[in-house]
DNA sequence: CCATAAATGTCGATT
DNA sequence: AATCGACGTTTATGG
């Protein structure tokens, strides 16, 4: 990896053209050959950046013209850096990362309810994970005390594409199986996606995810 | 801006819970508090940040324990890297950068469309631009060659997630106007996108954007 | 490779 | 603060 702290101005043309005035800015080269363009604040997207696989050819400064970078890709992308002055120019082997581990998200959602999903509703039972339709898997087909179908589509945070999602299952699924109702379980709900879950005839669960962690699970696999 | 380059571990709870096993890694931090943690490849994302406002405190290592960065933000968030041996360590001052400037997205394609919305359908009109709704503004409301109304959506690309709200608008227009024909406008479709809009009789209309720039405006503004 | 859905999405505008 | 839509979304996952 390739720190350079530079005085550059730089250019973009690709899904869109951008242009950054000159100022004095953090450039990454990483391993991988990816260029990212950091400011001094701003969060953590850069300025500019262009992604592996892409190539850096550096065009030398004659004392006169400006030093470039330029960076493309095969998709025609380029960014082009004018690089004016060079603060600070230091080379790292990192070696390779072990890379990150996550815990806690919607698949883990998924698998809590899966053998706890009477906290959607009395009586429920289930009767799939992962439900394959042909328009995508619904994350749990259950029945519920008076033996219907229930789809339940499960989010960290109910919004009206979630809605939308369910809606599509059961409009696909009510007419194989004869009348489904929806359940929408999460973590959060927006309001929009409620009014329009209630448009929709459709219930909203909003799950508790230390409780559901804390709770036995009622269908447990017997072995 | 400081840079350091370190072996270290570090572990996020928030949102989610991650961790980092030991190894060598870039820290960023920036002048406004936040903390970027970047491996030698990968994309532009950090394998870890947090995002200003927020605070680093660093703990003393006493030489057998490491030394810890703590960072944490408001709504509780934290992320802890337990730094085990620095190998660069430098500051720089960047100054405030002027901003990134860009052109060229999908409210440019409306610009152009508003006043070439025949290339949408044979003697379209524009009505208007950003038609409000009390679920949004429609991108263009016209009318067709037989005076009937048309709310037209403009996508750089046609997704399902523009036939979706598309839809919301036709319904949510077509009790007020009394009928109302949908037209998705895009630079490129998805094939279910277009399965999705003709099923709801939508219809897609493919944008050439060059061809667009370089056509006469046929609703010129008279002044 | 295309297609879909998730993301610590982020970011900006607007209410 | 909440919400909505765009993003060079990026990223992971499955066909």
């Amino acid at each position: 990896m390739r720190l350079v702290i530079a005085r550059c101005s730089i250019d973009y043309a690709g899904r869109l053209s951008t242009h950054l005035p000159s100022a004095v800015r953090l450039l990454i080269v990483k391993a991988d050959g990816s260029v990212l363009v950091h400011a001094d604040g701003g969060g953590y997207k850069p300025l500019n950046w262009m992604s592996a696989p892409c190539t850096l050819v550096e065009e030398p400064g004659d004392g006169q013209r400006a030093l470039l970078w330029r960076v493309a890709n095969r998709t025609g992308e380029s960014m082009t850096i004018t690089v004016e002055e060079i603060l600070h120019d230091s080379d790292h082997d990192l070696g390779l990362d072990p890379g990150l581990v996550k815990d806690g998200v919607e698949k883990h959602l998924q698998e809590l309810l899966a053998e706890r999903c009477h906290v959607l509703g009395d009586g429920f039972t289930l009767v799939r994970r992962e439900y394959q339709t042909d328009i995508g898997p619904v994350d749990l087909l259950c029945r519920d005390g008076e033996g219907g179908y229930v789809a339940v589509e499960i989010k960290r945070r109910g919004e009206i594409d979630g809605v939308e999602q369910l809606s599509r299952y059961l409009q696909r699924l009510g007419s194989s199986l004869g009348g489904v109702r929806g359940v929408f379980a999460a973590l959060a709900f927006r309001p929009q996606a409620k009014v329009l879950a209630a448009d929709r005839e459709i219930v909203c669960v909003q799950l508790d995810y230390d409780a559901l962690r804390g709770m036995e699970p009622l269908n447990p696999r017997l072995f």
